[in-house]
DNA sequence: AAGGCGGTCAACCGCCGGGAT
DNA sequence: CATCCCGGCGGTTGACCGCCT
């Protein structure tokens, strides 16, 4: 069922690229450009997989790359867009003009990664591990126990990304244009900023231990924000359609502002809750919503601010 | 001086979405 | 509508390098 190769695999090299090779490479792409990777090799008279050339260029050849170190506030802009995105590396490098999505992964995961845990920060869900921890004991307490568990899984096993629970209620509220997160989400919206001078001190800086029903607590108000953000959302898509354009060329095509199934409101408990959330997840396209939201250099222009220079303070 | 170890980063792998046929 | 193929993506690997013992 699988594809067949790219390429004759018993004909083509691997590994490290030499200098002739980039300098054949190099010279296809600046006469031909680079379409049709496939047949690169074979014109450019090298013994690559097309995708290894495409790889090469777009990682190293391509002009306009940056080779240098990165800046602080490429640092902290990468700190915000992953918590907001995730691992969404390619939609994070665009907004590093000069960057690739590989520079950002290596860079994250060998270097801002370790800085954030240092700073007790939890790198996955950019919320303090300490908190994260009272999340998981007040979980188990709230959610409903499976009937039977056969692979023995414990009830953790319904956490979806944690990520993604501020992310579209955060994307919301932020498209709405009106409304104010709520207290506890303001608090907990932590975007680190790697650079900062004292250590993380969770149980200092969070007065408030986060909690699962703080997402649960008021449903009636997240159902008719979702519902009025979904609204708001028809008509920034058109507005912010005109700013989106660099951006929605690393992001498929879709129905952006979509209406979200029955909203985000379930109301039958956590589990129902975090059901219609990865629903959700699944039918918005909620990293769409996010480029055009992003599109708005208004958006991220203070990115190496606190939240409240991002816009949640509407 | 040599071996071990960890960090970095280029490159590869497999999967997926979407356009072409 | 189904299939094929390409480009793009994120995760992972492995070579290389510098530091430490």
């Amino acid at each position: 069922m699988g594809r067949p190769p790219c390429c004759d695999k018993a004909n083509v090299k691997k590994g490290p690229w030499t200098p002739e090779e980039d300098a054949k490479l190099l010279a296809y792409t600046s006469t031909h450009g680079t379409g049709n990777w496939t047949n690169v090799p074979q014109r450019a008279g090298l013994k690559r997989c097309g995708k290894s050339c495409r790889l090469r260029y777009t990682n190293y050849l391509r002009p306009n790359l940056k080779h240098e170190n990165f800046t602080q506030e490429e640092e902290d802009l990468i700190v915000t867009l992953h918590a907001m995105l995730g691992s969404r590396w390619s939609l994070i490098a665009n907004q590093l003009p000069g960057r690739t999505d590989n520079d950002v992964k290596n860079y994250w995961n060998t270097k801002l990664s370790k800085k954030l845990r240092q700073r007790g920060i939890d790198p996955i869900t950019h919320r303090p591990i300490a908190d994260l921890m009272h999340s998981i004991g007040a979980l188990a307490i709230r959610l409903p126990q499976p009937a039977h568990s056969p692979s023995g899984g414990s009830s953790s096993s319904y956490l979806p990304a944690p990520a993604a629970l501020p992310l579209v209620h955060d994307v919301a509220y932020h498209a709405a244009g009106i409304l104010q997160p709520p207290p506890q989400q303001q608090q907990q919206a932590v975007i680190a900023r790697v650079d900062a001078d004292a250590p993380a001190s969770p149980a200092a800086d969070h007065g408030q231990q986060l909690k699962w029903s703080d997402f649960l607590a008021d449903d009636a108000a997240a159902a008719a924000a979702a519902s009025e953000a979904q609204q708001a959302l028809g008509q920034y898509h058109h507005e912010a359609a005109a700013a989106a354009g660099v951006l929605a060329a690393g992001s498929s095509s879709g129905a952006g502002g979509r209406a979200c199934g029955d909203g985000g409101g379930g109301d039958d408990g956590a589990a129902a809750f975090i059901d219609a959330i990865l629903d959700c997840d699944k039918e918005t396209g909620v990293d769409q919503l996010i480029a055009e939201l992003l599109a708005d250099p208004a958006y991220y222009a203070g990115s190496s601010s606190s939240s409240s220079d991002m816009g949640w303070g509407c």
